[in-house]
DNA sequence: ACTATCTTGGAACAACCATTTCAAGTACCC
DNA sequence: GGGTACTTGAAATGGTTGTTCCAAGATAGT
């Protein structure tokens, strides 16, 4: 009996994506969203509920569509140590170049702003936090195992140290840093790893 | 013939940086600065000129009060990676602890949010960045001296990498990382450097 | 004491924000 | 085809934003 949606709820929450994406939660305003999807005010709410869980899902939809790919990729790539330079050279690209470039990662932008205040959305840079380690570790203990890596280079540590490093590529690539600079850094940091 | 002022400026210019510092230029409104401030709004766009002018200023007030302090007596202090790590303890002990915990670092901060459209924010960090990375550099090229260091690091690269890790360290824990687990990682990555 | 010149308080401004409301429109089931 | 349950458009709400304006107050030189 209901009328049905005249739009496509999964397109508009890409778009809202990547507005978010680019501009962060505060910034972007909801009239930017109409804007960005195309479609109205009421449809967005009766949708999704509000800024703030819009938000929520965009995110969300960030990471399974964006972040975790890369992890399961990283973490499935049977190589060990170019595994882990590819993703960051991977990361390079998406970052310095193309459509999103100057983006930064979602993630990491949300580490500031009013969006960082929310406990859920804490909770989430938290996952994302403990999947990119992860997904590191595994591979890292790929190298390991085929004698990659020094002997005495503990692979947690490591792991922790390159998403550290990650977030530092994420950061300063939104202030424009040099991409051939940037993975020379990571090429550096992994050598040390190196046996 | 002129009245003079009522207020102390020096003293109004750090209570807003502290602000900005904590909320960043976003989320700070002119009535929060208002209220941290004490003094009017009149009194405070007469002194500063505007929001954006004053934000400029108060980033200024960071660099010169906070940030280049530390990067001065990293590059003077003359034990190599003891230094290094101690910059690192320092640096963590006030992201994590005390009056300051959970705030990040303002420069930091400023990478993401509508400051980082501004080109003269934007230089200031590149500014930032390039005093960070010249002073692990100094500290690493004393350690490399003394005999400190693996013979094959490369000072530059590494001082590039510690820079990335400093600013992982001090998004992490503006999202709540423990202390001890992000010292342990630069203590991890410095011992990599050693001889 | 008078005046010139600045500072200060507080109201006023227009623009924007997220959200709500409601009448009008629309598609499905019976 | 009628009725019902939903969607849609657009206006309106109450609040906040950065900034401006102006009268009232204060100080230093004459």
């Amino acid at each position: 009996m209901p009328d049905i949606k005249h739009f496509d709820p999964e397109l508009a929450l890409e778009r809202a994506e990547r507005l978010f994406w680019q501009h962060g939660a505060a910034e972007a305003s909801i009239q930017d969203v109409v804007a960005a999807t195309g479609l109205n005010r009421s449809s967005l709410y009766a949708t999704f509920g509000g800024k703030q869980q819009l938000y929520h899902a965009a995110l969300r939809r960030y990471l399974r569509h964006r972040a975790q790919p890369a992890f399961r990729q990283l973490a499935d790539d049977g190589r060990g140590l170019p595994a882990v330079r590819d993703f960051f050279g991977g990361l390079i690209a998406v970052r310095c170049s193309g459509e999103h470039a100057g983006w930064g990662c979602m993630v990491v932008n949300a580490h500031l702003g009013t969006e960082h205040h929310d406990p859920e959305v804490r909770a989430l840079l938290d996952d994302h936090h403990r999947q990119l380690r992860d997904a590191l570790h595994t591979a890292l203990d790929v190298a390991r195992r085929d004698g990659q890596l020094s002997p005495h280079l503990a692979t947690g540590a490591a792991a922790e140290t390159l998403a550290l490093l990650a977030y530092g590529v994420n950061l300063r690539s939104r202030n424009g840093a040099d991409a051939d600079s940037l993975l020379q850094t990571v090429t550096d940091t992994l050598a040390l790893f190196g046996a």
